[in-house]
Parts: structure tokens; sequence; C-alpha cells
DNA sequence: TAAAAAAATAGGGTTTTCCCTGTTTTTTTA
DNA sequence: TAAAAAAACAGGGAAAACCCTATTTTTTTA
């Protein structure tokens, strides 16, 4: 008898989850070992005396997000390889996951072949960038090239940026965003203006739909 | 040897269907003989010979959405019984779904046994709905009951006025947006009053994320 | 702790969005 | 085919969003 690859699963959605877990387990050489609804339960549901060998993790989750775990394994367990797991293909959200600590990228429209596939590459060679992958990272790589902070800073928003962008996300005026946040009308008109710049957009709506894109909001 | 339940599972998301089939098919007396990635796929495949006796279908879907596959069941195939799948649970969605002949409805996070309460539930007695749909259900049936016309007209959006819905999902302004769709400003202005009210939204930002939320544009 | 950087605030102007009321044109229906 | 309904279009005005530049306040850092 063989020894099975060690597979975690993390994802809010169960019928999703318990699906993708029976699929992994016909595999011969894979077995999941660990299942979570998201970021915290599955920190709490770690074993150290069975670690997985890859962890299949959502992106958007409630409590504690795909970024954020990967934040927290790559600096408690680094040995593990996170193969992030989303519906979105937006640039920003998979060079965000892979800054995280991600070692690979599939969505969740990829067939069996190719999660196989991706297994296989990151025990073999640690990681697995598929082609749309790789076109969005290669997109991305002069601005990475430039400066190697760059793309942190500009992805980095502060607590009331964040905080006025889900804010935005709603029929408010910026005016009634601005005493809900206690801050002048030209304060929040501040926040809009830097953050047109950092997420590249030049309207409310673009905003917004940057905000659910990539799970600033959750629908 | 007992006689299995057939079973169809349409849904464009490769993994999340070919999971929830492995699922399904671990059900004693459930089996899956058809699956489709969108509503046109399943229309194509649907073999008159060995008819589904139950469909469980997701909402949002390219080329043939949820809404119009159930539509076309309910006209050429009644006796067939659609489980809405989604990952909304948005009320609209919801009703919509029900009121394009969906039997049933169930979230994507549900667990396991609910799926399989749902099945029995559809064969038995017809339909399944779960305490959310319930609520949501009665949430709306007030304005069902002041006019029982008034919801389908609600709902039901012109082409021009669809198609004014997703280039307003975009930072294109109105007026490019009536370039776009070669009309007058003036005539998009009335697109624009007519689905606030349609959609019960005050602002381009309301109505964009009802857009989003109800699978009109897809992310 | 002085200098530098970042955050908050402001004035004021342009564009876009929103909203009201009404006319003309096209399509539907009795 | 006449009447009714729906779609397209319009004027004009108020509110909100957008955009520029600049000052004050707070925080960070050398």
């Amino acid at each position: 008898m063989l020894d099975k690859h060690n597979i975690a699963v993390v994802d809010d959605h169960t019928l999703f989850r318990k699906g993708l877990i029976s699929l992994i387990n016909v595999f011969p050489n894979f077995e999941v070992i660990l299942e979570a609804s998201n970021g915290k339960d599955f920190i709490q549901r770690l074993n150290p005396e069975e670690l997985p060998e890859i962890v299949l993790m959502d992106i958007s989750m409630p409590e504690m997000d795909g970024y954020a775990t990967c934040e927290w394994l790559k600096s408690h367990y680094p040995a593990i390889k996170v193969l992030a797991l989303s519906t979105m293909d937006a640039e920003t959200a998979i060079i965000k996951m892979i800054r995280s600590g991600a070692k690979g990228y599939i969505v969740k429209d990829a067939d069996l072949s190719e999660l196989k596939l991706a297994f296989s590459e990151l025990l073999s060679i640690g990681f697995f960038y598929n082609e749309l992958v790789s076109r969005k990272v290669i997109h991305s790589i002069n601005r990475i090239v430039e400066d190697n902070d760059a793309v942190t800073t500009l992805q980095k928003l502060s607590d009331n940026e964040l905080n006025f962008l889900r804010l935005s996300c709603s029929e408010k005026t910026y005016q009634e965003i601005a005493n809900e946040m206690f801050k002048s009308e030209k304060t929040i008109d501040g926040y809009r203006a830097e953050l047109f710049k950092k997420l590249n957009v030049s309207s409310r709506v673009g905003m917004v739909m940057y905000a659910i894109k990539n799970g600033i909001v959750l629908l």
C-alpha cells in the first residue's frame, strides 16, 4: 500500500467542498485529511502531527480569507503549498494570492485533469502556473520589476480607504458616507481620489466592481 | 437491484459539477445520467428516451442561463423538476427562479444532508422550500398578492434595458453608452429611470450591484 | 525634536448623474 | 384602422460625482 499525499481543502461552500473532496479521494495517490470552511477554522483544525502537503484554498471566505490564511501559512508552515482556488480570474486576485505565498492558482471551472496536473506539478517542481495565470503574471510583471515594493504599496489600502470602499458599494452618497465615517466630505473625496489611483479606476462604478471582483465586499 | 432516480446536473464550473456528480452518485438511490455546462448544452444533450426526474441547475451560466432553461423545461417537459442551485441568496434571484418554474432552491454552501432532503422532498411532495427560501418567499408574497402580474412585469426587462444595464456595469458615461447603442442621451436616460423603478434602486451603483448579484453580468 | 511624510481638510469649478414634465414616433391591440 | 400603449426623445434644473490645487493637522522618522 503506497503512501498517499495529504491534502487539505478550505472553502466555505459546503457542497463544493464536499464534492471536491470526493473527487480528490478518487485519485489513487491523494487523500484529503483536513477540511475547513474558512481560514480561521482551518488553522484551528490544523494538526501539527499530520500536516497536509497541499492546501486547496478558496480566496473569498468569511472570517478569514485566502490571502490572510496564505500569509499565515507562509510564516508558520512555509513547506505547505497553497493552491489557490477561485471563480475569479481577476489579475489582481491572482497576483495578490501569489504574493501572499500561493504556489499555484486554479479556477473553479477547471477540469479534473488540470487539478491532478496541478497537484503533480506542486509536488514535483513546487509550483503550478497554468496558461491563464502565466498570462496574468507576465502582464503584471512589468510593474513588479520596476519597483519590487510598488505593487504591495499599490494594493495596500488603509483602513479608512477600505472602509470607504465598502461603504461605496451601496446607494449611499459620498456625503452620507462622510457622516457615517465622521470625516469631512473633503476627506472622503481624498479617499476616493486615492482609491481611483490605487485601483486604477475612474468612476465609482469601477471602484465598486473592483471591490466585488476582489472579494472586498461579499454579495 | 433497485431502480435509481435519474438526475441531471447543469453548471458551468466543471470542478463543481464533477464534484457534485460524484457526491450524488454515492447516494444509493440517485444517479446522475446527464451533465451539461449550460442551458443550451443541456437541451442538446437531453435524450427523450431517458429523461431525468430532477435537474440540479445553476442560475448564472453563459449562453443560456438558469431562468431561460427553466422556462424551456416548463413548456417542453413540465414533469421534470428543477432544483435551482446558486451561490446567491438574493431574494430576486430566488423568486425569479421559482417563477420560471423551479420546484426548489438550494444554495451552494448547503450541506449534503440538505441536498439529499431536497431530492426526497421533490420526489415525494413535488417541491422543496427550505427555511431560507421560505423567508424570502414570504417577504415577497405581499407584492405578489397585491398584483399577481406586478412581479413579472417588474422583473421583465426589455432588450434595450438589459443591454443598457450591462453597459452600465463599466466606467462608461451614459453619453458613451448612448453612442454605443445608437440612441439619444434622453432615451437612455429613460432606460435608466425605468430600470431604477423596476429594480427598485436609486443610483447607478445600485443598478450595477443588482446586475452582478443576479448574474446579468458575469464577473 | 526638527524635518519629512502622510492624513485630513478646504475652495471652487466641471462633468455626470438624477429627476421632473412633456412631445413625437412607433408598435400593439381592440 | 382608429385608439391605446409603449418607446424614443427633449428641455431644463438640482444634486452628486469628479478633479484640480493648496493649506492645516497629525504621524513618522531621521
